[in-house]
DNA sequence: ACCCTCAACAATGCATACGCAAACGAATTC
DNA sequence: GAATTCGTTTGCGTATGCATTGTTGAGGGT
């Protein structure tokens, strides 16, 4: 119905072009900071790198611009764009409206309670890493609470934009992980947030993921701040 | 220090490159109708209209894509990517989110009034078109003060995310406009949710906000549903 | 009459070549 | 000794060539 001409059974493996691998493992670099913030590279340079030319390289680190993950700069090559601060402040004034958003969105459902097992899955995952002090297992089960929950609210270009922040704030998230206190209360406030989207409250899980976020939010800004670190 | 060494005076105009030239006109073309929804062009019929080589035309589509104005079909060139209605919902659920953010955030400002001499001129050339019955004149006024607004905000992420959704909103707008009442709801309702930010009221402007979004964005998607065109 | 196979063609994706412009350094002059 | 200018180098933007791959149409077989 919603013109998906790209129907999904023929969609599977296409051999990824070169222009698609460069994309993904630089991206990969850059969030494992094996390309650090404020890396300076060539064109050149990192064509030899991945062993392609420098056509596909470009047409990469166009994407990743267009991302917001690294700069182009006429005559130095591209820059893995630095975060700060102030940056943080943005990315979690879009993620404070547009996750709540989509929290909403999900409890509106006609079913809503339906396909909630990788959220509920994630927020196990969560308890478990917390009880283990298993920080590294927590971020990760974060990850796939907050992913999965703007992936099966149905709006995909919202699901786009909140995943384009989130890897953006990527290297601050690990980096604040391991100068916190443990994050009981955010596992908790996760699985109050699920409770209200599965018994149909639209309203209040909103409201919920809403102060869950604009909480963290600020704890996290306050402690890149306090850390003294400009950027990220 | 924070290494600006491309420091504000020189930064004025470079000559645009030819891969910003075909950004830009083709972007103008598609939402100007010229190249209207689903029509296909190759690679190299578009180099040839623009006077260029495949090279900065390639450039430009991957950008557009990325932009979700095109989608690149690898032996069919490019495709201009329709709107439906159910795309519609999904921008309207979008910006009903963002925008009464923005709102938010420019009310909470240390001075919510300053600047906001072009939001309010906006709103009086919307008053003064609606009172001419001039439809094109009200759209342009009305483009101004939502793109105001997101600029002022301070959030340049979410200003560029709210653009990224208006852009491919565009041609929809542009054909309800012809098929709906004179908005004159809508031009008092921006004119309340000025007063609201001017007087520093965040959460008032973005519930204003967010009811004005709410209900124009309803009353466009049942347009779209029921002027029984599949698509735009 | 319909389907399947095969071959020719066409568009793309990538590599490479070329010219321009900026940046760096050296040399000369004040 | 410092600054300015000129020459050289280097990286980028664009164009173009080539090989790969999908598509389309025709012809033959069932």
């Amino acid at each position: 119905m919603n013109s998906a001409p790209t129907s999904r059974p023929p969609e599977a493996a296409r051999a990824p072009s070169a222009a698609e691998q460069a994309h993904a493992q630089l991206k990969a670099l850059i969030l494992d900071n094996a390309l650090p913030p404020g890396a300076q590279r060539l064109e050149s340079e990192l064509a030899l790198q991945l062993g392609l030319s420098r056509t596909p390289v470009r047409e990469a680190l166009v994407r990743l611009q267009q991302e917001g993950l690294v700069e182009i700069t006429p005559r130095h090559g591209m820059r893995v764009q630095p975060i700060a601060a102030a940056d943080m402040r943005e990315i979690y004034e879009v993620l404070n409206s547009l996750e709540p958003a989509a929290a909403e969105l999900l409890a509106r459902r006609a079913d809503p309670a339906a396909g909630l097992e990788r959220l509920d899955a994630a927020c196990t995952a969560m308890e478990q890493a917390l009880a283990a002090q298993d920080r590294r297992a927590w971020a990760a089960a974060d990850e796939a609470f907050h992913r999965g929950l703007v992936e099966l609210c149905g709006n995909r270009r919202l699901a786009a934009m909140v995943m384009q922040v989130w890897d953006q704030s990527h290297r601050a998230r690990m980096f604040t992980l391991q100068q916190r206190p443990l994050p009981a209360r955010s596992t908790a406030e996760h699985r109050r947030v699920l409770q209200a989207i599965a018994a149909g409250e639209p309203e209040r899980a909103r409201e919920l993921y809403r102060r869950h976020r604009h909480r963290s939010g600020a704890e996290l800004v306050s402690l890149i701040e306090r850390s003294g670190v400009a950027w990220l």
